[in-house]
RNA sequence: GGGCCCAUAGCUCAAUUGGUUAGAGCCGCCGGCUCAUAACCGGCUCGUUGCUGGUUCGAGUCCAGCUGGGCCUACCA
């Protein structure tokens, strides 16, 4: 494959300083091109930093520091984060940057002429925090911190006709039936549009901080028409023939390209993105590739709990390769996947030292280095078993690169992993120690050597997109050079002997030194983890190592049991367990207020005291049968530890306990005396 | 409310698109080996494939309904 290859992360926005979810994008992304550039491919790989808009103009401001400073300051960090990492991207751009600046400029321009841009005006809601316009009813749905920055704006705008573009576009996802990956995702973009698109609000007056409107300063560029263009912009172009090679290279036709993004700006991406550069009669890119979100041991990362990791200190306690491994090996690219810490020591021991490690240092640092002078043998004749090896070797390196082609990095490794098994189980068989102590059986053992320095040859090669670093140790202690790819040759293991006889190995020390109990604990003290995030063992301990898991087989285990009371109900039991019955947090509630909620034919909004600090929201479907008024005073008896749940854009904080008939209609359960609100039911 | 996706062993996931007895890794238990980083290898336990029906010679896979979960979206398909 020759096809030039052009792959980017998102540009992030340096309101933020990083943290391991920026780093997964980012690794996955290096991934992709450090295979690239194995297979011989032309390769492109850009990441950077978003450093426009008013959210960044604000915070500047407030630390009494020029936008300009604020982001010069802030991006480096990105930078420094994903070298760490050993992310070979070949630029970082900075939507700052005049090259870029420039770029976008002209892109207006292209997309002025096309009759795309019309300037119109724009009266509502506009969040400061998501640097866009909103609804009246986004507005409802928004948590508090985020309301407090929604501020009511008219203004001009300039418009760009997205609504000209539903039909193309969709046209566009049916010619490129692969455009937005995973799947599902592609579905949730094609409803969508199919759902009707408006126009597209892209410039602002409000602020300062953004690329100038051309031919009318007063505005200053839509953050995301800005932060999109850089894809292009890193790489010259738009721009006149003969006149950006990068972009003539690198860009559609005659390239693939892949946006690695995260869910959460998917439709910037297969949307917007699209449009705009159809609307440019520029060919849109191959592939968005939308990945999933990672909690941390197994809670949300999050502002409110404070619980970002950033990358730096785990690249010091386990390594920047070990992190890749873990990022990549543990997550179903494309799905949510949890950081563990346990989950990492666990992967470390198990597969990087036991597994590959072992491998290694058993072979070369003991066998070789004893029984054949620590020289690669000229291999003596083959045997079925050690065909048997070739055949594994083969299939597998076949199956990481088809998964890597997919971009499946953690089935890449899985078929890695396969072959690494397969040769731990090949030296027990051929028990190369036992004929080492017989002079007659040399020739048997230089084989058998052999096809295990050459198996490791090959994974040096198979995990060199994941851990580049390790790869070129473990070829180092192979005897052999590090891997120095370059355009046109294809350097994926693909036929076997290649390891010359008469190499001299170079055992080192292990490749991945197990960590033991005791490092562990250190570890992760020194990471600031919890000793309950610690337990890797699997007597149910570890199982709270990650919460989530812990939560989510809760839950899951407790659908089981039922379902297994059921079962036995079956025989004609049917009851409820008293304690099962005192898990239900039933409480005295009196109404305090109560409103109609006027989208909604059912609903009422109603601010419950249960004799908490504050009365509590509860959604309840009764307006049918009440009129809110007639509510207020009253008292109810409320399920006080149901999970909140958003209702028509309102949380509940429990549910209100009624009953209903057809000849009666429905009736709130009340109380005959007026016990105190808080009360519980029993 | 509408839509999309999902549900397989204690955990993480497979199952060649409807085809033999539903597999692998981790964990656990037992055994073996000893070159190796308390490593490695072998074996074993655990499944009504969420539930109920249907189509079929045959269903984890297709269809309908239900339950539970995730996501998108909002009075609109």
């Amino acid at each position: 494959m020759t096809e030039p290859f052009y792959v980017t992360t998102p540009i992030y926005y340096v309101n933020d300083k990083p943290h391991i979810g920026h780093a997964y994008s980012t690794v996955a992304a290096d991934v992709l091109a450090r295979y690239a550039r194995l297979r011989g491919r032309p390769t492109r790989f850009l990441t950077g930093t978003d450093e426009h808009g008013q959210k960044i103009e604000e915070k500047a401001t407030s630390l009494g520091e020029a936008p300009q400073a604020f982001v010069d300051r802030m991006s480096p960090p990105f930078e420094e984060a994903f070298r760490e990492l050993d992310c070979s991207f070949d630029d970082y751009i900075r939507t700052t940057e005049k090259r870029h600046e420039e770029k976008v400029q002209e892109l207006w321009r292209i997309l002025e002429e096309k009759g795309d841009i019309y300037l119109g005006e724009y009266e509502g809601w506009y969040s400061v925090a998501d640097e866009a316009f909103i609804t009246e009813h986004d507005l409802e749905q928004l948590d508090e911190a985020t309301r407090k920055q929604v501020k009511r704006v008219k203004e001009e705008s300039y418009f760009f006709r997205l609504s000209a573009y539903q039909e193309k576009l969709l046209a566009f996802y049916e010619a490129n039936p692969t455009f937005v990956q995973p799947e599902g995702r592609f579905n949730e973009v094609k409803s969508f549009v199919k759902a009707g698109l408006r126009d597209l609000s892209i410039s602002r007056t409000s602020f300062r901080w953004g690329v100038p409107v051309p031919g009318n300063d007063a505005h200053v560029m839509y953050v995301w028409l800005d932060a999109l263009t850089n894809y292009i912009s890193a790489l010259g172009g738009p721009a006149k023939e003969g006149e950006a090679p990068l972009f003539d290279r690198f860009w559609p036709p005659g390239a693939d390209v892949v946006h690695i993004v995260g869910k959460d700006i998917l439709r910037f991406h297969a949307i917007y993105w699209p449009a705009f550069l159809l609307s440019a009669g520029i060919e849109p890119p191959g592939q968005v590739w939308a990945h999933g979100w990672l909690t941390i041991n197994g809670e949300k990362m999050s502002k409110r709990l404070g619980n970002f990791i950033p990358p730096g200190p785990l690249v010091e306690a386990f390594g920047a390769d070990v992190v890749r491994y873990y990022l990549m090996r543990e997550v179903g690219f494309g799905q949510d996947g949890d950081f563990a810490h346990a989950n990492v020591l666990a992967r470390y021991n198990g597969e990087l030292a036991n597994g590959l490690g072992n491998l290694l240092n058993r072979m070369v640092a003991s066998i070789v280095k004893r029984s054949l002078g620590g020289v690669v043998p000229e291999p003596g004749p083959e045997e079925e078993i050690d065909r048997e090896l070739v055949a594994t070797a083969e299939r597998c390196a076949k199956q990481a690169a088809a998964h890597l082609d997919a971009v499946a990095p953690h089935r890449a490794l899985d078929a890695t992993w396969e072959l690494v098994s397969a040769a731990n189980r090949y030296v027990d068989r051929t028990e190369p120690w036992a004929l080492a102590k017989d002079e007659a059986k040399k020739e048997r053992l230089a084989r058998v050597a052999y096809s295990v320095l050459e198996a490791l040859r090959w994974l040096s090669v198979m995990i060199a997109p994941f851990m580049p670093k390790k790869a070129d140790a473990l070829r180092t202690q192979l005897g052999l050079e590090a891997l120095s790819p370059s355009e046109g040759e294809d350097r994926w293991p693909a036929s076997w002997g290649g390891l010359p006889a008469g190499t001299k190995t170079a055992p080192g020390t292990p490749l991945f030194p197990r960590i033991d109990k005791k490092d562990e604990k250190a570890i992760l003290e020194k990471l600031g983890v919890g000793a309950e995030g610690v337990v890797a063992e699997g007597d149910g301990a570890g199982d709270e190592g990650a919460k989530k898991d812990a939560a989510g087989k809760k839950a899951k285990s407790k659908k089981k049991g039922d379902a297994g009371k059921k079962g036995a109900s079956a025989d004609g039991d049917g009851y409820l367990a008293f304690d099962d019955f005192l898990k239900v947090d039933l409480r005295v509630g009196l109404v305090k207020e109560a409103e109609a909620i006027e989208k909604s034919d059912k609903l009422i909004r109603l601010q419950v005291d249960l004799g908490e600090e504050k009365p509590r929201q509860v959604l309840a479907g009764i307006r049918e049968h009440y009129a809110p008024e007639e509510l207020v005073g009253k008292r109810v008896v409320v399920v006080a530890n149901l999970k909140p749940r958003k209702i028509f854009g309102h949380e509940s904080q429990g549910m209100v306990l009624a009953a209903s008939d057809d000849a009666h209609g429905l009736s709130v359960l009340g109380m005959e005396k007026d016990i105190d609100p808080g009360t519980k039911v029993s």
